[in-house]
This record gives structure tokens, C-alpha cells and sequence, in this order.
DNA sequence: AATTAACATCGTAATATTGCAATATATAAA
DNA sequence: TTTATATATTGCAATATTACGATGTTAATT
């Protein structure tokens, strides 16, 4: 049916999987990548470094908005994305927490 | 398009952003914290835990599958599907890594 | 050999995602 | 105020994902 039967999880589980979707996309992770090291960036660069359309580019950036890790300033008429350090450091430790929990081995 | 420009990424950025895809669905998140909590896992309890169809379930396991994350041995009639331990700590590592180095602080 | 049990695979419907052109909006410059 | 620049939003086409019933496969049981 295509769609994700969320109501048969936890939000702890929903919340994890939302967060890595939302970085399983190859110019997620570029885009990330390329803002940290510039310690600063306008979204023009990004359409030139990345290869996509602005159109495109402008999505995938709201995208990592929606999960906090993107702070945006409005700095004349461009943009300034930046990493929200704070909310990255949240979602590492959720993350490596996920991680040292979920380990087995019984074959 | 609904088509991932692959190639114009690197195969690093496209390796960790399969790896958070496939981790990027509650039911997979799901799958692993009980296969961990288990220590020893049959398919047909994951259809009772989980609350998906068979087919459903067998289809998300083999996404798991794909990135090395879990181990399959037939154990008789049934499966035992287990976590890869040591795969498991690789991505751990990787994505930390990954989490390190990209941090910037510019607003 | 037939039956049962435990998956895996196939086919398909419903929905989501990706990407872009076109257009809208907002600010700076002329 | 017009124009140019930078980014966001909308609408849409192509493709991917999710989910499940039906069916295939394999191995134990009878």
C-alpha cells in the first residue's frame, strides 16, 4: 500500500527512523558534508557543488530543516545554512545509544 | 524523477546514505531492538511482535540483509536471523565518523 | 508419499520520493 | 520604481517504497 504503518510503533521508533531516512539520501549527506566545511554557505554554492536543480536542492535542505539539524538565516538576499551543533550532538548520542544497545550473538 | 542521481555523488556518500535508508523505517528499527533483546530470532515471532504480514516482515529483513546487518542461518524448518556484531560496530564507527566531521558553527 | 510449518518470492495496488520547470517571493542594486 | 539575484513553492512526471495475498520452496513430521 506504500504507505508506513506508523500507529504499530513506538514514537522512540518513529522518531529514530524518521532521522535516518531523512539522512538516506546521498545529497543529504553531501549537502551536510559540504556546509561543514565551509563553516558557512549560501544555497547557490550548494546547486553549483551538488549538480542538482535549485528547485531540488531547496527541498532537500527544508528537508533537513525538518529534523532540526539545519539552522537557515536570511543574510541580505541569500541564504545561510549552517549545522544546528547542538541538535547534530543530540542526534549522534541517540544514535550510538540505538547502536550499544542493539547488539546480539546468538548464531 | 523519483530517480536517485546516483552517479553524481561519491561511493562513500552513497554507501552511508543507503545504510540510513535501509535504517530509516520503523518496522526495521523495530526488528532489530527485538532480534538484540532476543538473542536468537524466528521470523514467525517477528510477525507476531511486529504486527505486519509475513511477506512484509520477510521483505524488510532482506533490506537488513542487504547491508550486511544481519545473519540468516536455516535452523531446520525455521530461520535464525541474528545481528552481524562485528558489521554492526563498522557502521557504528563509520557514522560516527561521519558525525565528527561534520559539525560547523558558523551562525 | 502426503502433510504441515516456516519462510521466500511474485504480482499488484496504494502511496511516497525524487527531480525539475515554471512561478512566486523577497531583498539589493540601479 | 524597475531590474536583477537568491531562494521557496507549486505542479507534475517518473520511479521507488510499502504492504499484502497468493503462491513457491524447503524441511520436518506423519
Amino acid at each position: 500500500m506504500g504507505i508506513t504503518k506508523t500507529q504499530i510503533f513506538t514514537k522512540q521508533q518513529n522518531d529514530l527512523a524518521q532521522f535516518f531516512k531523512v539522512l538516506g539520501h546521498p545529497a543529504r549527506v553531501a549537502i551536510l558534508q559540504y556546509i561543514s566545511n565551509q563553516n558557512a554557505c549560501i544555497c547557490n554554492d550548494l546547486v553549483e557543488e551538488i549538480g542538482l536543480a535549485q528547485a531540488t536542492i531547496s527541498q532537500h535542505l527544508k528537508e533537513l530543516k525538518s529534523i532540526g539539524l539545519l539552522n537557515g538565516e536570511v543574510e541580505g538576499k541569500s541564504m545561510c545554512y549552517c549545522i544546528n551543533v547542538e541538535r547534530w550532538t543530540e542526534l549522534q548520542n541517540q544514535l550510538n545509544a540505538f547502536f550499544n544497545k542493539t547488539k546480539s550473538n546468538c548464531c
